[in-house]
DNA sequence: GTAGGGTTAG
């Protein structure tokens, strides 16, 4: 920074007779004050070569519309872009990746096809700049046009630009698409590599993810910090804490630790496989942090139900002078649902409001019904949705009657689970949940009918599954799995435990009002057996004594967290149990058996 | 002077 500030002071002293130079000086700093997005410097950049007198200079202009619009000022780029007489080609690139990246894609396919007509050759800079990598919804056509385009014109076998149609792609959930222009690339860069693979792990497809990354240290293509970060996000993803230390320990020998995409992940992932507390010791022994870095951390607390950590290091983010966006406000009301801490959940939201002016969007909404309907203040939580500006979704309906599970309030389910099968009539975890509470009240013939549905329907339910690791193997159980190879000892180690739980005084309350119901009903209760069965074989696998670790997909949880209190007091053992959504990928739970 | 690949919520 101060390095820039003397350049361009020097730039300054120097004035005319070097005006060529500093010209270019000024052409060569812009970028890197752009990347800072220090709008601010950049501003006395330009001021500087008006009164130097070489801001007409092609160089310049052209730095100073990338510049701009990289900083988000669209407008004071196209001021610019305007005044230029003849713009050449790199000046043209430049403005059509300044609204792409902006969003404003219509007008950078305008000047595209102006480009076009006036007969200039395109080139890959100019293709790369069109592709719109940064908002791609609703341009899938748009998108499709860019693509044929390329494959006539010969300039997909340009690895930039068949990078950056992967990435899209990916982005659209187009993954097929994604990958065959991954396969027909003929030049596979770093960057080609790197696109595929996070391709995958953003839609989920972590096996995918890790058979690639095999495959190019197979090609001797070697990993940069770029694929590390997607490779830690998919092992957060799986709970795949012994294949995230091994990278980990990739990061500290190529000397990665200092890239703060790396750091970050690192964070997220040990506190997704479960290590609050390396966690934690990294995210403090980073000396850089950005706003992503602090919302993974929080979330990480909320994950571990360490609300009050949470909140504490909120309260730390507020002071540190990062700002918080949208996600850092739902990470911290997450924590505070599962801690329980209404009154704190409160404040944060109108802080966010209020102090922050933050426009809460649907998913806020839902974490303040969580938080209130968790609590048992179910009547304030539907006050609170009849009280929202906005036509509630699905979110916050969801959350409400995931709550009248909690505190079986049957009336208030049956409302909300109307308006959800009205929103979203292909979710089947609303009918689980509806049929889940008629029959915890014993109401069968209701509990049924609601199953009848989803038969009727066809619609497919997420399997419930939980995972442990043992050593360095991953384990995956689904509900009444017997596929372990050490299955009866498995079992019989639950019937002990189901015994010792039942003299210690646990009623399983749910699964008793279940036991005259068809196996298929069971089957509803998944994640309770797989959960259990998890904790089982973690008994029997390891040392005893040692802290158990187990990962769920699901988030229907009544009987499970009782239960594994219980079993937490009579074997004398920490189980930390984490339940995230993004562990919910087949692909992905599949692979885990698979791979060791 | 323009252009490719990455982390956080649900």
């Amino acid at each position: 920074m101060e390095e820039m500030k003397e350049s361009v002071e020097m730039v300054g002293r120097n004035g005319k007779e070097r005006e060529r130079e500093s010209a270019r000086d000024v052409a060569t700093v812009l970028p890197a004050v752009a990347e800072l997005q220090e709008l601010r410097l950049g501003m006395e950049i330009h001021c500087l070569s008006l009164k130097l007198g070489f801001h007409d200079r092609v160089h310049v202009l052209t730095g100073l519309v990338s510049f701009y619009s990289k900083c988000g000022e669209i407008e004071k780029a196209k001021l610019l872009f305007r005044g230029i007489n003849r713009p050449d080609l790199i000046c043209s690139n430049a403005m059509i990746s300044g609204y792409t990246c902006n969003g404003q894609t219509e007008s950078s396919v305008m000047l595209f096809k102006k480009l076009l007509a006036s007969g200039e050759k395109v080139n890959s800079s100019t293709i790369v700049g069109l592709i719109p990598v940064s908002f791609p919804f609703g341009h899938l056509r748009l998108i499709d046009c860019i693509h044929s385009f390329s494959v006539k014109t010969g300039i997909v076998s340009n690895s930039s630009v068949s990078s950056a149609l992967t990435t899209v792609y990916s982005k659209l959930n187009e993954i097929e698409t994604a990958r065959q222009l991954f396969d027909e690339s003929p030049e596979k860069s770093l960057a080609s590599w790197n696109a595929m693979i996070a391709g995958y792990t953003q839609n989920g497809l972590t096996e995918q993810a890790m058979s690639l990354f095999q495959e190019m240290q197979m090609f001797n293509v070697i990993p940069n910090p770029v694929t590390l970060t997607s490779i830690l996000s998919a092992c957060a993803q799986l709970g795949a804490l012994s294949m995230g230390k091994w990278v980990h320990g990739l990061v500290k020998s190529k000397k990665f630790e200092s890239n703060i995409f790396v750091s970050t992940a690192l964070i997220d992932m040990y506190a997704k496989c479960g290590s609050i507390v390396e966690a934690r010791q990294l995210f403090d022994s980073t000396p850089e942090k950005n706003e992503v870095t602090w919302n993974a951390m929080i979330s990480g607390y909320g994950l571990h139900g360490r609300g009050r950590e949470a909140i504490q290091l909120f309260s730390e983010m507020m002071h540190s002078g990062i700002r918080p966006t949208g996600v850092t406000f739902l990470s911290a009301l997450y924590a505070c649902s599962h801690a329980g801490l209404v009154r704190e959940g409160n404040e944060i939201f109108q802080s966010m409001v209020h102090d922050h002016g933050f426009e809460p969007i649907a998913e806020h909404y839902a974490c303040m019904v969580d938080i209130l309907g968790r609590a048992g203040q179910l009547d304030k939580a539907l006050e609170f949705i009849k009280g929202l500006p906005v036509e509630p979704g699905p979110p916050v309906w969801g959350a409400l009657l995931g709550a009248c599970m909690i505190h079986k309030d049957t009336n208030l389910a049956r409302v909300s689970s109307k308006k959800l099968f009205e929103l979203d009539p292909e979710n089947v975890g609303y009918y689980v949940l509806l049929s889940n509470i008629y029959s915890a009240e014993r109401n069968y013939p209701q509990a049924a009918s609601v199953r009848q549905v989803v038969k009727k329907r066809n619609l497919a339910k997420t399997p419930g599954c939980t995972l442990i690791e043992v050593g360095e193997s991953p384990h995956v159980f689904t509900s009444g799995d017997r596929s372990h190879p050490q299955t009866t000892a498995i079992y019989s180690k639950l019937e002990e435990l189901t015994g010792k739980m039942r003299e210690a005084g646990f009623q399983s309350e749910t699964v008793t009002a279940l036991h005259d119901v068809e196996e298929e009903e069971k089957e509803l209760m998944v994640k309770v057996h797989s959960e259990k069965l998890a904790i089982a074989f973690g008994l029997i696998a390891t040392e005893p004594g040692s802290e158990i670790r187990i990962i769920k997909n699901l988030r229907v949880c009544l009987d499970c967290h009782t239960a594994t209190k219980f079993i937490s007091k009579i074997t004398g053992r920490v189980i930390v149990c984490l339940q995230h959504m993004s562990h919910n990928r087949k692909h992905g739970v599949r692979s885990f058996n698979r791979q060791t």
